[in-house]
DNA sequence: CAACGTTTTTACAAATCCGTAACAAGACGT
DNA sequence: ACGTCTTGTTACGGATTTGTAAAAACGTTG
């Protein structure tokens, strides 16, 4: 059974939510504030958190930023008051995925919720493992023989975009274009750079590598 | 090769994805302008078309209406702005598959034209053969018996000529032209000792050589 | 603004490759 | 068979490319 999670101040609308939730099958969680909104959040992990925008002491906003800097990825929808701010840019930049505008019926907010759990969950929960590594996309998290690894934010672009294409040689360039995107221009000697990194803290021996090959003259090809 | 149509009115995110289409191996075909991208769309019949949501004159709601209305059923996917109305619902309704939000990575364009893509029709790899060696045009890898064989980038730029024009003459000076291009002059031997080093790695008996054969007096011939 | 972690660049050593020279072997014409 | 021209083969110096660590630039956070 998944788990809903949420996080509003309002008593009576948390209940109407959370028996909704469970005549369909969910197992609701309930938050009234958002410091134990965000407690709850990284302690239960739900499948899906509904945050209202406006509540006393740590706001939407703040709640949907402490649980994406705490690297959780979980489905994150906002409810907001129908005259609130509702910058989509903002929305965007805390992380949230979608938003409902109070008040709404049940059913609506029933059907925002299966979507976006469809959403979430198509997007592949797959675990990608090469060698002693494992790397979870949807957690966003590396391990090696089960203990966690810190990898940098570009560290980590690498590594996925290495996974996603293995077994192929792939130019420096293309390397960049694709990881980095096509508003930065770094030096290509920067991807060198990462794949240092990634040996130093993936590869069994990092100076005999079985996994991030070097192409001499192309760029480098991923092993698993 | 697949054609990618992409509609977009900013030329310089139109060189950016056709240089990272061009890359993976994709024929980009480009329009500046609605009314153009929906004169090729039905005429160059892409694999899939991308589009901009926001463009003076045809905007892109109306370019996916039209190619729909046509009777297309190609993948087509959104590029929006971030600050665009992005209603799900609308996308659906106008046709469109997937979308984008700018500014998007490469790697995450491609992963989506990718997964598109699948979801139509399976992406094509072209593997050469001759003797008892493969080579994978896509992935620059050569295998031998299911080896995998290293080849310098020499080695392989050479190779892959000779795979594309088999079973004819071609002095060394046409080769040096094609291969190593018109602005470097080495010595025409250069290509002599590298067809030496194909031979070693890649025929079954180097000196009576099956594949890379002297045309004494005038160059080599490949025959697959 | 200071302190920190990250990204990018830089610099230099090490590894690899390329073009060429040199000589051996073969091909061709006489 | 002989001499001459072309090709096969190998080895080496110079050039290019990569590994690596450390410095510089950058961005974030308190």
């Amino acid at each position: 059974m998944q788990t809903v999670l949420v996080i509003d101040d309002d008593a009576a609308l948390r209940d109407t939510i959370s028996l909704m939730l469970e005549n369909e099958g969910f197992r609701p969680s309930l938050a009234a504030d958002g410091r134990t909104g965000v407690k709850l959040a990284l302690t239960q992990k739900p499948a899906l958190i509904l945050v209202d925008l406006r509540m006393p002491g740590l706001g939407g906003v703040e709640v949907c930023k402490q649980i994406r800097a705490a690297g959780q990825n979980t489905p994150l929808m906002v409810l907001s008051a129908i005259g609130d701010e509702m910058d989509k840019v903002l929305l965007l930049e805390i992380g949230a995925d979608d938003y409902v505008v109070k008040p709404f019926g049940t059913r609506e907010l029933l059907a925002r919720i299966r979507a976006l759990l469809r959403r979430s969950s198509a997007e592949e929960t797959k675990v990608l493992a090469f060698g002693d590594v494992e790397v979870d996309l949807t957690r966003r998290v590396v391990t090696r023989r089960g203990e966690d690894l810190k990898l940098t934010r570009a560290e980590y672009n690498l590594l996925t975009y290495f996974l996603q294409n293995p077994d192929r040689v792939l130019s420096r360039d293309v390397i960049l274009n694709s990881v980095w995107g096509y508003e930065s221009f770094p030096n290509t000697r920067t991807v060198d750079a990462h794949v240092v990194h990634l040996r130093q803290k993936l590869e069994r021996d990092a100076s005999c590598p079985e996994h991030f090959l070097t192409v001499h003259g192309v760029g480098y090809r991923f092993l698993t």
